[in-house]
DNA sequence: TGTACATCAGTGAACGCGCGTTCACTGATGTAC
DNA sequence: TGTACATCAGTGAACGCGCGTTCACTGATGTAC
């Protein structure tokens, strides 16, 4: 593509090719969706290039294919771990949620832990988060499972469940309910994109903090 | 990069070439903005590729070096119109807004129009909105002014405008006010991400019309 | 327990691709006299 | 009005790049006897 920038000279020392004794290599399904999860941290969905990921795993460029059949495929496996990362990150919230709150109390402070968790994810992993939400034209999104390392709940589900228990609660008119995921979301969403590429870039995590509370306070109210 | 997909048979016909007579060609730096934005209408930034443009011009390639002292010019340049664009349809909304309306209506309505201008743009030219938001690691933002087709307010002011029109007519609280911009713009950005990119994506455009004006419901209750 | 063998994970070499960019050029145009 | 000339927009050819992917291979491993 572009020609490579030389601002940085190249590396001489092969520092991600972990000297196999083996000819095997043992895992290198997994190595390689760790090194395309690694990549992807780093720089978002078009970093993760098949070529780099077999480089890091230490293994030919063509040996992916017996694990991928395509780069897409790697995509695939890549976004699904990033899912299911921001989906660990809204749990992690979740459960700072006090045991003692209840009904009402416990429905806002659901939502209002999904909505920071995402918040946090986006902001703290910024690679990660921008493949989750992959452009669908850049990856073959049918079809796709993804692989759970959390309750087995995707971030849309954590989200539904905060929403009905805000029903429950009677803090959420049941008429409302239909379709709320997309304006809590959507809000949630917009917000971090604008922290992490718009006008927002770039302020402390402090205020980013503060803006996205704010936010969450005007979803409770309004929505 | 990736190897040619041949769903399509390449064309052999040179369909964006108009035959040039002279050896001038004229406006050679406009012809390749035009293409540059015609490319970014149909595929976001990723798409607008110095190459393609100088071929739509029926230029050499090396010829764009004339007018833009590297891809990432062309790249500026385009996203100055797509921002512009964006302003354009948030004041084609605004111009909708009842004259007769005063007062608290009268703000409410305009700031509904800057939300609901810019949603239609995000659902009707998606390729310019993302070009409008590209992510900064992929053009050099710095530095860039933006070519005005319009009142010379960009997306940005417009909506701090309609939201210093709701203070005025005493809609939203002035210690509210700061900051503002960035819970609405959040919301309308991230529903409009939602349905270009995400879960909503392909639903009819009505109900992405109505999900709109809900959002922007939840918005004028909760800011 | 020891040997023959099938399996198939990883190798080595190569491909064609389109890209951004550089270089030395050429020839139409507008300007000065 | 006519001619010489400087300008500089567009040409032609080439570069190196890294990518995804294909092919025929090789050799370590686990299994069947």
């Amino acid at each position: 593509m572009r020609p490579r920038e030389h601002l940085v000279p190249p590396d001489p020392i092969v520092v991600s090719a972990p000297a196999r004794s083996t000819y095997r290599h043992g895992d290198l399904y997994r190595a390689l969706l760790d090194a395309g999860i690694e990549l992807a941290r780093a720089g978002g969905p078009d970093a993760v290039v098949l070529r780099e990921a077999t480089r890091r795993a230490g293994v030919v460029p063509n040996a992916a294919y017996r694990h991928f059949a395509s780069r897409q495929e790697l995509l695939q496996a890549v976004r699904a771990a990033a899912v299911s990362a921001v989906a660990v990150a809204m749990e992690a919230e979740l459960d700072k949620v006090p045991r003692r709150l209840k009904g009402a109390a416990a429905a806002r402070a659901a939502l209002r832990a999904v909505g920071t968790g995402y918040m946090r994810f986006a902001l703290a992993e910024t690679g990660l988060f921008r493949m989750a939400f992959v452009a669908p034209d850049k990856i073959d999104i049918t079809h796709e499972k993804e692989k759970a390392g959390n309750t087995g709940l995707d971030p849309f589900q954590l989200l539904a469940a905060a929403l009905d228990q805000m029903v429950e609660a009677g803090v959420l008119a049941p008429e409302r309910r239909p379709g709320a995921e997309f304006l809590a979301w959507g809000a949630v969403h917009g917000l971090a994109m604008l922290t992490i590429d718009g006008p927002l870039r770039g302020i402390p995590a402090v205020q980013a903090e503060a803006m996205g509370q704010r936010l969450l306070d005007m979803v409770e109210k309004g929505i």
